[in-house]
RNA sequence: GGAGGGUUGGCUGAGCGGUUUAAAGCACCGGUUUUGAAAACCGGAGACCUCGCAAGGGGUCCGGGGGUUCGAAUCCCUCACCCUCCA
């Protein structure tokens, strides 16, 4: 959420960046909510005072002059109750300032581009050269993890209904070779502390991380437990340190972590339907950061280059693309999509976005650090994938495959792999 | 699944309805002393909210939330976590 000291004094920012984002915020509503709960808080706060100084005499008076006490009692009960009101009224008007303060958005920063997707979008990188051309017509995943016996896209469906894919052999395999190497790179050349998370949350995870109230619809949830299967390790990882105040010296803080994924997809139904793009578990490999907030835009460059660093040695075409403030997140002050394209559906497909807070989440999360001078302050976070898994899969499948059917494995991924190429199954 | 015990400031740990403004110790920072250091002595120290131009004032915080009471670290309920025992 928004600084609220923010807000009161610099509301132009403020709704600038809410036309800009294409928000519906209120950021009227916020201010007025705001001058109320400031009225009724300094207000209890007096009574407060008032009380706490005659509760003072009390214990005295209680051995010294029973009767006094006794009428002394009398003439506070009346002021408590007026003080509890008061107090109950505070917190309904805090909670309504801070349901509305939710719905405002994070600001921008000053480089992105203002506008729509489709036409403000910018293309900053490109790697791997253009989308390749082949001399026959390429197949979809879909066509070609069949034919290569590494799918069983009919049986996930059986077992656990549309949206849910199964792996079999080598695409089994090929899943946990990405995933140790995405790993291994991370920690060994990225300075990145591998975390293996739990995928069911509490609640208040969830809220930590902004998933919650807004995108309820959005979450699986169980029915006897109060606990969420997560979207992305993104929530188990930076709600580790909620709450905490770390020190200086260990920043910027870098974690990677694998998990599955569990999106129930409610806003897409109907969409990407066949194959995989769009499933409701998947597995990725996520990159945390926590960073001094002078150094949070130069840590977001290193962390998207390390996620482009694997799709440059995958040898997949891909460019990176830097998102306009009405396709951005609704955190977001600044964001990069990596997309790999798949020639087989003909599609740029989003495999990682990685995004600066700057300290929209931290403040929600309290997630704090002891500046030199000795104050305390919210830390930046980022994130991004580091990758995603069906749709890295898809663009290797989609991208190498070759005229009898056949995919040559990436390079690097063959120590993790074992073979150099998945070959069709012979028909029986 | 059941029965108990527990969660107090950076750490250890007292307090179990009213001089608690949370004792004491350790660690920390400043000062005195010293050639320097240690020791000793003296002093200081948090976070959050709010009022105020400021100086400064007020309020909140003893795991989270709620309740009882004039008054809650202390009593009650509830949630999370930790420990012990039983199944």
């Amino acid at each position: 959420m928004l600084d609220i000291n923010v807000i009161r004094t610099q509301p132009d920012r403020v709704r600038a960046a809410i036309v800009a984002k294409k928000a519906k915020a209120d950021l009227d509503a916020v201010l007025a909510a705001d001058e109320r709960w400031r009225k009724a808080t300094t207000d209890a706060q007096k009574l407060q005072a008032e009380q706490n100084a005659a509760n003072k005499d009390m214990g005295r008076l209680m051995k010294e002059d029973k009767a006094a006490a006794e009428k002394l009692k009398a003439s506070m009960k009346e002021l408590s109750d007026r003080r509890k009101a008061l107090e109950d009224d505070a917190k309904k008007l805090e909670a309504e300032r801070d349901a509305l303060l939710m719905y405002i958005p994070n600001i921008p920063h000053p480089d992105v581009p203002v506008g729509e997707e489709e036409t403000h979008n910018r293309i900053v990188r490109t790697g791997c050269g253009e989308p390749r051309k082949f001399g026959f017509k390429p197949l979809a995943h879909w066509d070609l993890g069949p034919k290569l016996g590494i799918t069983e896209f009919e049986r996930g469906t059986k077992i656990s209904g549309s949206g849910f894919v199964m792996f079999r052999g080598m695409g089994a395999k090929l899943q946990r070779a990405l995933v140790a190497w995405f790993i291994d790179v991370h920690v060994k050349e990225h300075g990145y502390t591998e975390i293996l998370p739990p995928v069911l949350v509490l609640r208040d995870s969830m809220v930590g991380t902004g998933q919650l109230p807004k995108f309820e619809e959005e979450m699986y949830k169980l029915r006897d437990d109060p606990l969420y299967l997560i979207p992305t390790a993104e929530v188990p990882v930076t709600n580790m340190y909620r709450e905490e105040t770390l020190p200086l010296e260990k920043l910027p803080i870098r974690h990677c972590a694998f998990s599955q994924c569990f999106r129930r997809e409610a806003g897409a139904a109907g969409k990407d339907t066949r194959g995989m793009i769009r499933v409701h578990q998947f597995d990725k490999v996520e990159l945390v950061n926590w960073t001094h907030p002078d150094d949070s835009y130069n840590q977001h460059e290193k962390l998207t280059e390390s996620a482009e660093v694997l799709l440059q040695r995958l040898g997949m075409p891909w460019r990176r693309v830097f998102i306009s403030t009405v396709g951005m997140g609704f955190s977001n002050a600044k964001q990069y999509d990596l997309e790999v394209h798949a020639p087989g559906v003909d599609r740029w497909l989003e495999v990682s976005s990685c995004s600066n807070f700057e300290d929209y989440q931290a403040r929600r999360a309290n997630i704090r650090f002891r500046d030199k001078d000795g104050k305390v302050r919210f830390v930046h976070t980022l994130n991004g994938s580091g990758l995603a898994l069906p749709r890295i899969v898809i663009g290797i499948l989609e991208n190498f495959q070759e005229a009898d059917g056949s995919v040559v494995i990436p390079e690097v991924l063959r120590p993790y792999l074992g073979v150099d190429r998945l070959v069709p199954e012979k028909k029986a």
